[in-house]
RNA sequence: GCCGGAGUGGCGAAAUGGCAGACGCGACGGAUUCAAAAUCCGUUCUGGGUGAAACCAGGUGUGGGUUCAAGUCCCUCCUCCGGCACCA
């Protein structure tokens, strides 16, 4: 530090610079202003300072799951982009609510447990308290007296009542809605509803016909022991017991998922994993996929999110048909969405898990039945994952159950199989089999020798069978059938003649001499005879030799290998024309080989046919029409420690029994050891508290019985996605202790539409949305929120990637051990060999993390948090460039420059005058800004701030170290510091004050534009001939069409181009550009 | 395999069917400085052309199409990213 013989220094040019010291004291002196003025605190309807007048704006982020590692430059993306928009909101008049909790129950913190002993409850609130210290660094505007998280009791206690809720409710499939189960039992009392043997409600008043026509076992509600009735009640109930397969792994002592299961072992560890059914809590998610579905279609949210939700729904209309056992009793029933190709059914596949295959197992076998096979098939099957089975599609496997059954239309016996190609999960566990028409069975019954024939045709197919089968003598003949062929389908086509008038055709043709050219010949569209006929030639467009529809057929019908007219009649006689034509033709058509003397179905479009065939099932009761989902029912049960336990206890017959709700919550107990203790038996963690497990009915409570009873509680605890399906709801009013929020809160903050904004990742867009839709749906239903929809308009942020450094043989540099010697070259500083860059996710393995701590001790936060903005489109991945980020910190150094004297940190004095393009600028800047940030575009907004404050002071070159300030005038300072408060808050606020202010902006209104001031007098137009930019000219802003077009064409560059040449044409875009068309 | 999304300078990117490359980074040149940092100014798609300009030609993954006009709309193919995967 001494140096005395140096000379001695000028005075320190800058000692008031912007820079990121005086970032880090600027910023954190504002956040503890705004916490100790509660700046941000937004109080509710009813409560003091509450403005009634002012519209309401609910902002919600996905609340974070708080992970020792802390926060990630991800979180702050979808962060930033908030809080903009919310601050933006609140200058334009709205009643905010912005607040931020953590959803905290969850695996990682109980494996952290499990490995060293600390409890996930003091893990948890220090990764909190790490998550809440950096958060509040970036200057969230967050009402931080909202937050709460999953794991505080005064929250789950309103899950566990929420779970209740459900426990208590049914689905009205007329009313279309949930209802409290009390009002099914009193309709059921007063003898309104029956129920069916099959377990279904109908209305006492119509008993229905019965499917076989055998008279019908309904009964009422008196009729039934109280057993019965507790049985039909659970299985009504919305959140209901249910057995499902899991992955049970005995060493782990856990269940996996099936990702974490390879090969039949873990993934961690490699143990040995058993498919085991395990009664679990189900949530009936399924009662609801219809509406989920239809009102995912309206939502003002990303296009691909509401794909995913209804592909993931899967609705689809079809029939359910019931194929008799033939020589025993009973029968298989299938879905299928194809009834009209019943008569194509020439096999039915069942699946290793459908129950028919058990009764075979255990019976004493059918005749042909190879028991033993069976069993081997049967056990591999079973022992591996659903994903496993799906990954070696290809190849089908199977084997014959011994068993036949009749196909209902046409009388005969098919063959049952069993194969893993199709799955319990979906539908009946079962299918009709109908090889000609889909591509799985097609292969199936090719492994296998089983029968194939076609029973759908394409219009031009079905001309093709026409011809094979009634063409007259001297059609047939040798060297004359392919061209009377080509000519008919020909015909066909291009006169669009429907099936009914082939018969006019093939006279039309057959009245043809044998050499007379084709007087249809017209163009024909290759993609047209492509969609009817795939597979043949052309069908890809290439063949299409626009032109002669002739030759088009011809070839066609050379590709699809006719060799005489015999083998053509005799292929369309076997109905064995798609599988030797193309495979399995999938297509919609027309019914054909489909009639026997119950019901003939030929002919008719697929549409009708499948209507036909519908009919025809529900006269005999042999089948109905039937919508089936491939969304299936919420397993709700985890045999885990960190998570909600249920308000269930189980009495000595296992019947459950709710919690009282004046008793809720119900505490998680502690435990002193989260190891999973190894077993054979899938065993809930919460078993291992054996005091608080075995309870009594006075103890739980459970009031309706007595209360010595001795119960024992629900072991399982609620999955992650419990807490987060209604958080939304609490922050409304969190720290209601009579109610989950109250109706008057919920009716001004959810309004009729829900959260005006919601944003997070994409990995969200199927799971925790549609869980969330679910219950809110319910609550709906049960009149407990105001509105069908959580959230009117949702947003996903994209990831925020990082560079990271490739070998030759493709292995990984850390980020943090590669030099850049030259622009565009990487190599390894270890060893000096190249290195490419790519673009991967951040991950602790590459060593490319970017820490938002250090970046804020670099820059600030009011740089990172308009870096983060400035990178791309708001939904776009991008990679974080370290290199770039300074580019957003010179800007604010310029803002502060601009309007504070460096020397002195005072500001510098106004203009006098406003100079009028800076004012002009400035609307502009105000007219962009505002609805850029309606559309979360703040990159072009930043752009257009940046642009601006190169306006003052510019043109004259008032540059230097000077600055410009002069070129602003005190209001316009003010204003430029409003547009740019909800970017850089901070810099904002010390601007703001030191502009003569001593309260917070944040309340201030948005300036205004005058759309006159966006006008210029004058405009320059680009003047093109053919389109090429030629020349320019400069009009009045309003000059007319023909001054434009004269101005235009007295161009002398134009003049020149256009030498010679008559102007054809000149189109004249006001404001923009002329275009000449000479020729 | 299927369904999405995306391919634009050296890099991040911008562009209601209307002058492609705004804005930022980097690079290069200059000013300031004893020097540097910082700051300011200028240049920066490619090729041709010129002392410098003007100007000319080409250019938004590929090939076609629609249009007075295409990064933008339509069709083909290629590549990358994300999701789903025997759903009867």
């Amino acid at each position: 530090m001494t140096a005395p013989s140096t000379p001695p220094h000028p005075p320190e040019p800058a000692a008031h610079r912007y820079d990121a010291q005086r970032a880090a004291r600027i910023e954190t002196a504002w956040q503890d202003r705004w916490a100790r003025e509660g700046t941000f605190v937004t109080p509710n309807p009813g409560e003091p300072n509450f403005d009634p007048s002012k519209p309401k704006f609910y902002c919600l982020d996905m609340f974070p799951y708080p992970s020792g590692a802390g926060l990630h430059v991800g979180h702050p993306e979808g962060y930033t982009a908030t809080d903009i928009i919310c601050r933006y909101k609140r200058m334009r008049g709205f009643n905010v609510l912005h607040p931020m909790g953590w959803d905290a129950f969850g695996l990682p913190a109980e494996q952290y447990a499990i490995q060293t002993g600390v409890h996930p409850a003091k893990t948890t609130r220090q990764a909190i308290e790490t998550f809440r210290r950096q958060l509040q660094r970036f200057g969230f505007s967050y009402d931080w007296s909202r937050e709460f998280a999953t794991i505080d009791p005064d929250y789950y206690k309103w899950t566990q009542w929420i779970f209740l809720r459900l426990y208590h409710s049914w689905y009205d499939r007329a009313a279309d809605r949930a209802r409290p189960i009390a009002d099914l039992v009193g309709a059921l009392e007063r003898g309104d509803l029956a129920i069916t043997p099959s377990g279904d409600l109908v209305p006492a008043s119509h008993a229905p016909a019965s499917l076989l026509g055998e008279p019908v076992g309904v009964r009422l509600w008196h009729e039934l022991s109280q057993d019965e009735r507790r049985a039909f009640l659970d299985r009504q109930r919305l959140a209901f017991v249910g057995e499902q397969t899991v992955n049970w792994c005995p060493r782990l002592g856990t269940v996996l998922a099936n990702e974490e299961v390879i090969d039949g072992r873990s993934e961690r560890g490699g143990h040995p994993v058993h498919r085991r059914a395990l009664k679990q809590w189900m949530l009936r998610i399924t009662a609801y996929a219809e509406r989920l579905a239809r009102d995912a279609a309206g939502l003002d949210w990303p296009e691909s999110t509401r794909t995913m939700q209804i592909e993931w729904i899967g609705r689809s209309e079809g029939a359910e048909i019931d194929f008799p056992l033939h020589g025993r009793d009973g029968s298989i029933r299938v879905y299928t969405t194809r009834p009209d190709t019943i008569f194509g059914a020439s096999f039915m596949v069942v699946a290793p898990e459908h129950p028919l295959v058990d009764e075979i197992l255990a019976g004493p076998g059918e005749a042909d039945a190879d028991v033993e096979a069976i069993g081997r098939y049967v056990a591999a099957a079973r022992a591996r994952a659903d994903v496993d089975r799906m990954a070696d599609a290809k190849e089908k496997t199977g084997v014959f159950s011994g068993l036949h059954a009749l196909n209902p239309a046409t009388g005969t016996p098919i063959p049952v199989w069993i194969a893993d190609y199709v799955l319990m999960g979906y539908g009946h566990g079962a299918i009709m089999a109908v090889p000609a028409h889909d591509e799985r069975d097609l292969a199936f019954a090719e492994r296998f020798g089983l029968p194939i024939r076609d029973v759908v045709y394409s219009r031009t197919a079905l001309a093709m069978r026409h011809f094979a089968l009634h063409a007259p003598e001297p059609l047939r003949a040798e060297g004359r059938w392919i061209v009377a062929l080509a000519d008919f389908l020909g015909l066909v086509t291009t006169e669009s003649i429907e099936p009914p008038g082939f018969g006019r055709a093939m006279a039309t043709i057959a009245s043809r001499r044998a050499d007379e050219p084709d007087p249809t010949t017209c163009h024909i569209d290759p993609a047209t005879y492509a969609t009817e006929l795939p597979g043949a030639a052309g069908a890809d467009g290439t063949g299409g030799r626009r032109g002669v529809t002739r030759l088009t057929w011809l070839d066609a019908i050379e590709t699809l290998g006719f060799t005489s007219f015999d083998d053509l009649a005799e292929r369309f006689l076997a109905a064995g024309f798609h599988r030797a034509a193309h495979g399995a033709f999938e297509a919609t058509g027309f019914a054909a080989n489909s009639s026997s003397d119950q019901l003939s179905i030929d002919g008719l479009r697929t549409p009708e046919a499948k209507e036909a065939v519908i009919a025809w099932l529900e006269r005999v009761g042999l089948g109905r029409r039937r919508v089936n989902f491939k969304l299936r029912d919420w397993l709700f049960s985890r045999q885990r420690y960190w998570g909600e336990p249920f308000p269930i206890a189980f009495d000595a017959r296992g019947h459950h029994h709710p919690i009282d709700d004046a008793a809720l919550p119900v505490l998680l107990p502690d435990l002193a050891d989260f190891r999973p203790p190894e077993s054979d038996d899938p065993a809930p963690m919460l078993a291992a508290a054996r005091d608080w497990l075995h309870t009594t009915a006075a103890e739980a409570p459970v009031s309706t019985l007595p209360p010595e009873s001795p119960l024992r509680r629900e072991a399982n605890t609620m999955p992650n996605w419990a807490g987060s399906c209604w958080y939304y709801l609490r922050f409304c009013d969190p720290h209601n202790s009579a109610a989950f929020a109250s109706p008057e809160a919920l009716a001004y903050w959810m309004g009729s539409t829900g959260i005006d904004l919601y944003i997070g990742g994409s990995e969200h867009a199927v799971l925790h949305l549609l869980y969330a839709r679910f219950w809110h749906k319910v609550l709906f239903d049960l009149g407990l929120v105001p509105c069908p929809e959580p959230a009117a308009r949702l947003f996903h942020q994209g990831m925020i990637t990082s560079y990271a450094y490739q070998r030759s043989d493709k292995s990984l540099v850390p980020a943090d051990a590669v030099d850049e010697p030259s622009p565009g070259r990487f190599v390894e500083r270890a060893t000096g060999e190249p290195v490419v860059q790519t673009i991967a996710k951040m991950s602790k393995t590459l060593k490319n993390v970017i820490n938002p701590d250090d970046v804020i001790a670099e820059y600030g936060a009011d740089t990172m948090r308009l870096y983060e903005m400035y990178m791309g489109p708001l939904d776009a991945s991008k990679p974080w460039n370290p290199r770039d980020i300074v580019g957003c910190h010179r800007f604010l150094q310029k803002v502060w420059r601009l309007l504070i004297d460096e020397q002195t940190g005072t500001p510098r004095p106004p203009a006098s005058a406003a100079d009028p393009a800076v004012e002009r600028a400035l609307h502009r800047l105000i007219a962009k800004v505002g609805p850029d940030i309606e559309r979360l575009a703040f990159n072009t907004a930043i752009a257009a701030m940046m642009e601006f404050i190169k306006t003052p002071g510019g043109g004259g070159g008032g540059g230097g170290g000077a600055g410009g300030a002069e070129g602003l005038t005190r209001d316009q300072a003010e204003r430029f510091v409003l547009v740019l408060a909800p970017f850089a808050p901070h810099l904002a606020e010390e601007l703001w004050s030191k502009l003569g202010h001593d309260r917070t902006l944040a309340f201030e209104p948005w300036p205004a534009f005058d759309p006159a001031m966006l006008r210029e007098s004058t405009v320059e137009l680009a003047v093109q001939v053919m389109g090429k930019v030629r020349g320019h000219i400069t009009v009045p802003a309003d000059a007319d069409h023909a001054s434009v077009e004269r101005a235009a064409l007295a161009e002398p560059r134009v003049r020149e181009l256009i030498e010679g040449k008559t102007v054809r044409k000149v189109v004249v875009v006001p404001g923009k550009l002329v275009n000449i068309v000479a020729g």
